[in-house]
DNA sequence: AATGTATGCGCTGTATACATAAATATTAAT
DNA sequence: ATTAATATTTATGTATACAGCGCATACATT
């Protein structure tokens, strides 16, 4: 038996190369995928393969209709699609968190935050970025929700490409991460579930209204 | 070529009979899935099977872990957490909907209701569950956006066998359903939204406080 | 020239064969 | 008798082989 048996080793491996040949460029959106050369091309049989493309499929990356399996075209319409959903899935992570925080983890976001934003401008924008996806990250988890956090995955595999956290400036979005953090301190839900909403909800009006970045 | 691509033929139906196997019981919660057992009583080889079992685990269905693959443990815990995604999914998709929705799709529905309200009780529940599931459905289709689509329809596997409009009495019900109609007519997205939320997360609450009921 | 028919190729879905890792049983040793 | 070590069986992941369908090109028929 391969060491890991739900994401077995060549299927995981089938997974991560083709994700990354699609949010590369390599290969187009739209562009039709035929099983024998890709699995040569990435070096596995098309039984792992496959198993990784409806995982792909799974993730909005790959489309499968009764055509064939196509890469999906990754236009700025369909970001917004994302960033509506994980919106509201963000936003009832904070619902559900506002009751089960500690104060211990809510002065470690501060302080990741805190201290990424004045390390902003020096070293480039990653340190912030990295704070940017544990928060959200880390919000998910605590809900312990497995339904939301399954689906935030999901949607979570384009947050790293685009990075939402950075589209506006960190001027701004800090400001929204600190009063997230107070409304889950004072165990308001429904404050920080609309904080949280509107914070997402910004970064998706600011995609529809200007051309996508990608890759930060 | 087989005539489907995406969910060919053998895949589709180990995809179905295993989803009945477990929502029937007759697979019991956190029993372990060997492949060749499960293969050969559905009568197909493990090739189509591990697809299927892919994607009985993006529904839920299944658990992927390092140890094994496993029938996911159905209880009032775990369908109240799908109902908790449930009631924002639906929410957004009210919320788009609103500017989307034209007059016909509305008296449409308002009819659905009407007369499965009306036969409710002589009929049984099934007319009335229908439009229930129809309702819910439309708007997401309506809302058009794939993201939020593909979400909705795996935590709307379980909706088919817990029957969240028949939890509580259509009597009740029926009159939610009634003001959501209403805000989408009156273009209300935010109002509708939450209308729909609450709609929801009622029978989430009702899930949270009694036994739960499989098969209505 | 146009439409119908046949032949071949490409690609897919599926079954099966194989190698390796886990689990289980069996033997050996203290 | 209990543990250690080895053998045997079981189950998994992967590769490969096979069969069927669709599509295109070539050929035939009118």
């Amino acid at each position: 038996m391969a060491r890991l048996m739900g994401n077995s080793h060549l299927e995981q491996i089938a997974y991560n190369k083709i994700r990354e040949l699609i949010l590369n460029g390599d290969i187009k959106s739209g562009e039709k995928i035929v099983q024998d050369q890709l699995a040569e091309q990435i070096g596995v049989s098309r039984t792992p393969l496959r198993q990784a493309i409806i995982n792909l499929e799974r993730d909005f990356l790959l489309e499968i209709t009764g055509q064939g399996i196509f890469v999906r075209e990754i236009n700025s319409d369909f970001i917004h699609s994302v960033w509506e959903v994980r919106a509201v899935l963000e936003g009832l992570a904070c619902r559900i968190c506002a009751d089960k925080m500690d104060s211990p983890t809510i002065a470690y976001l501060r302080a990741l935050f805190d201290d990424a934003y004045l390390r902003w401008g020096e070293n480039g924008e990653d340190k912030y970025f990295e704070a940017d996806m544990i928060f959200h990250s880390k919000l998910v988890e605590i809900a312990n929700n497995p339904i939301l956090e399954k689906s935030f995955n999901t949607t979570h595999v384009f947050s790293v490409q685009f990075k939402i956290g950075l589209l506006r400036s960190p001027e701004i979005t800090h400001q929204e991460h600190a009063s997230i953090l107070d409304a889950l301190e004072a165990r308001d839900g429904e404050l920080a579930e609309q904080l949280m909403v509107n914070h997402i909800r910004n970064g998706a009006a600011y995609i529809k209204n200007n051309a996508l970045h990608s890759k930060q």
